[in-house]
DNA sequence: TGATAGATCGGCT
DNA sequence: GCCGATCTATCAG
């Protein structure tokens, strides 16, 4: 059974990453809800030099010092932006980087937000998960699951042996470290090579 | 103050 | 498979 949202968000970066596997990404636009399944996560941690937060607290990286429960959102590569959710206790820089899921709900819009029809390309990217969201900026950055236009609510267990941990993707250092988390035999995780 | 690498993506070869 | 886009944070000098 897997545990509730509240308790997720309290645990280190690394013990909630495979956790939210299967957890529902919810954001509500005037336009109507976008729903999708996590289906691909990774863990970044203080003392992780692969983590924004490893160099220490700074106007960007804030968020992910703050108590689990919170959104981090930044700007890469001069077009992107990447959506993850803060864990663990406050004072303590770590979040999970939400990299890939499966649209559910509001699918018509999220084709108009990224510009493509392809279900499979929607969201199998951090920056395409953002986009499909209609993140276009880093105002969301700091707002409070749940009590902002991103919701995330609990979905059903996925199956130990479903989960694989494998390396982090685009990093240079602790590239060693597995700690990319993703759904056995999903279509909608990025870099889909692996994937089995 | 300048250089460069970056938790990426899409287009082209 | 490689490369350019395009902006920011960080590091060297």
């Amino acid at each position: 059974m897997k545990p509730e949202i509240e308790h997720i968000l309290k645990l280190d970066s690394l013990a909630a990453a495979p956790l939210l596997l299967g957890c529902y990404l919810i954001r509500q636009t005037p336009a109507g809800r976008l729903k999708l399944k996590i289906v691909e996560t990774e863990a970044y941690h203080q003392d992780d030099p692969a983590s924004h937060s490893f160099r220490g607290l700074t106007p960007r990286t804030a968020p992910m010092f703050q108590a689990g429960g919170r959104l981090y959102v930044y700007f890469t590569y001069g077009m992107h932006y990447c959506l993850n959710i803060v864990t663990g206790p406050a004072g303590v820089g770590e979040g999970v980087l939400l990299r890939a899921a499966e649209p559910v709900d509001g699918i018509e819009q999220m084709k108009a937000n990224r510009q493509v029809n392809d279900i499979r390309n929607l969201a199998n990217g951090p920056g395409k998960l953002a986009q499909a969201l209609g993140i276009f900026d880093t105002s969301l950055s700091g707002k409070i699951l749940n009590k902002s236009s991103i919701l995330l609510e609990n979905g059903k267990d996925i199956a130990a042996s479903d989960i694989v941990a494998s390396p982090r993707i685009g990093i240079t250092k602790a590239t060693e470290q597995p700690w990319r988390f993703y759904v056995r035999r999903s279509p909608f995780v990025s870099k889909i090579r692996y994937n089995n």
